[in-house]
DNA sequence: AATATAGTCAACCGCACCCGC
DNA sequence: TGCGGGTGCGGTTGACTATAT
């Protein structure tokens, strides 16, 4: 026995002690004292029944015992040689999760919260990934962990990420876009499969000003009870509160001291404190609310009988409406979007109504605070302003059936700002995000209006 | 006090990938 | 090249507790 094997034992034992030590009232010791832990499902296999459900002490320490002699790995040797009667699945699972010596209890710290926000942000559903990031957490925890917390800001009716987090995602990407645009753009415009591989890097986070909003906002959020945050008043209070925006942000101005958006009501609503609740398309709460969110708590939450938002089945409607012309297969591997979850031109949640990508799920949550009513010449503006940006993208845009701008069924004054990809793929986003210097760019009023906003982060 | 609802956690399931044969 | 076993991953479920009504 070498030393790593003591300590795993020790550690193990010591474990068992806590353990132990919870009989009395423990809520441990309670869940494995009820349930199937006494009558255990139990599954036929080849060489005899296999047991289901919760592991017991007995079984954990033949784990321990099995994996100190043994190593990791050969999962399903375990139950041949130790004489265990689990699957190999469930000892990887129950080693991975519980017994590894290397493993972290307890609640999440702050900072742990904060990190877990922005790997999702920037990997989207990847808990392995995560989990990797974060020394001593497991996979199933931090997915646990995420879903409870979505749970609650859908509840809330608040957006996944705080808005710094999204607009450093999208500068990132918008910037590598551009990029790819400009090394292409002489020839047959941008070469969508090097978009793929395009990463956001995580540096990008790191530099992030965590007091600016990144840091108050898991947290805060994160300790509202559920009923409290479906209180109107606190729960606007908290918004501004959780994004720090009473100090950054002038209600009266805007976030950076722009002048207001002139033109675009509504626009950057998520930002806008300003947000008396006697207005119904403009205010914050009413944009902000995630397209998760049930349908029939908006009305009661907001009071207003119609919402601006796109509801679930017009998102949906979006998701699964077919093509225009040819299939998002037809230009992207499948494979893109797994590495790339923000392809602006792909976006997996396009494809699959994938609510958990990062600008999936978060997509509707994300960009509602962006939806916009525009009038038909800002309309004309944007399209102007797309068609000037790079001359090869209706032509690209004919072929891949992907279409810069959506309209709403039945509202054709209004740009589908749920949708990620009309968001980044007509530029709305890369005026200004991405640090291009391209001044013409930014010579109509979207331009303007959006990125300024977002070019003054930078 | 009883009931309903939300939150937490552990475990299972199905799928996909990898790798050796 | 195809097949099968092993493994990892993400989604889902079920049991239980905590809190609200």
């Amino acid at each position: 026995m070498n030393c790593l094997t003591y300590k795993i034992v020790i550690i193990h034992l010591f474990r068992h002690i806590q353990e132990m030590g919870k009989i009395t009232n423990g809520r441990e010791d309670n869940k494995r004292s009820k349930g199937h832990r006494d009558s255990p499902a139990i599954e036929e296999a080849s060489n005899g029944p296999l047991k289901k459900g919760p592991w017991t002490s007995a079984e954990d320490a033949v784990l321990v015992d099995y994996v100190t002699k043994h190593g990791e790995g050969n999962w399903n040797a375990v139950q041949k040689h130790s004489g265990l009667s689990r699957c190999g699945k469930s000892c990887r699972l129950r080693w991975a999760n519980h017994l590894r010596p290397d493993l972290k209890k307890g609640a999440f710290t702050p900072e742990e919260e904060r990190r877990i926000i922005e790997l999702h942000a920037n990997m989207g559903n990847k808990w392995a990934r995560m989990a990797a990031e974060l020394p001593g957490r497991t996979d199933n925890e931090i997915k646990n962990y995420w879903n409870t917390r979505i749970k609650r800001l859908q509840r809330a009716g608040l957006p996944i990420y705080p808005p710094e987090v999204c607009l450093k995602i999208l500068n990132g990407s918008q910037e590598s876009q551009n990029i790819g645009t400009l090394q292409t753009a002489d020839t047959h415009g941008p070469d969508l499969t090097q978009m793929d591989h395009l990463e956001i890097p995580e540096a990008e986070f790191k530099n992030l000003e965590l007091n600016q909003g990144l840091l108050s906002y898991s947290p805060t959020v994160l300790d509202i009870p559920a009923s409290s945050m479906l209180k109107q008043d606190y729960f606007s209070e908290k918004i501004t509160e959780s994004f720090g925006m009473s100090s950054q942000y002038d209600s009266h101005t805007n976030t950076y001291g722009q002048p207001p958006l002139g033109g675009l009501p509504g626009s950057h609503a998520l930002l806008n404190d300003n947000s008396s609740s006697s207005e119904p398309s403009c205010g914050a709460m009413k944009l902000e609310l995630p397209s998760l969110q049930y349908l029939d708590t908006q009305q009661d939450s907001w009071g207003t009988p119609t919402s601006p938002l796109l509801s679930l089945e017009s998102v949906d409607t979006l998701i699964h409406s077919p093509p225009t012309e040819q299939t998002q297969s037809d230009f992207l591997s499948p494979r893109s979007s797994e590495n790339y979850p923000l392809n602006p031109y792909k976006t997996e949640w396009e494809v699959h109504g994938d609510p958990n990508s990062p600008l999936g799920h978060s997509a509707a949550s994300v960009f509602s605070h962006v939806l916009l009513s525009v009038e038909a010449h800002q309309m004309n503006q944007v399209r102007l302003f797309y068609t000037a940006s790079s001359s090869d993208e209706p032509a690209r845009n004919s072929q891949s059936g992907f279409n810069p701008i959506h309209f709403r069924q039945g509202s054709s004054n209004q740009i589908d700002f749920m949708r990620p990809d009309v968001l980044l793929g007509s530029g709305w986003f890369g005026l200004g995000g991405g640090c291009i210097n391209d001044q013409s760019v930014r010579t109509d009023s979207v331009g303007s209006a959006f990125g300024d906003a977002v070019n003054s982060e930078c």
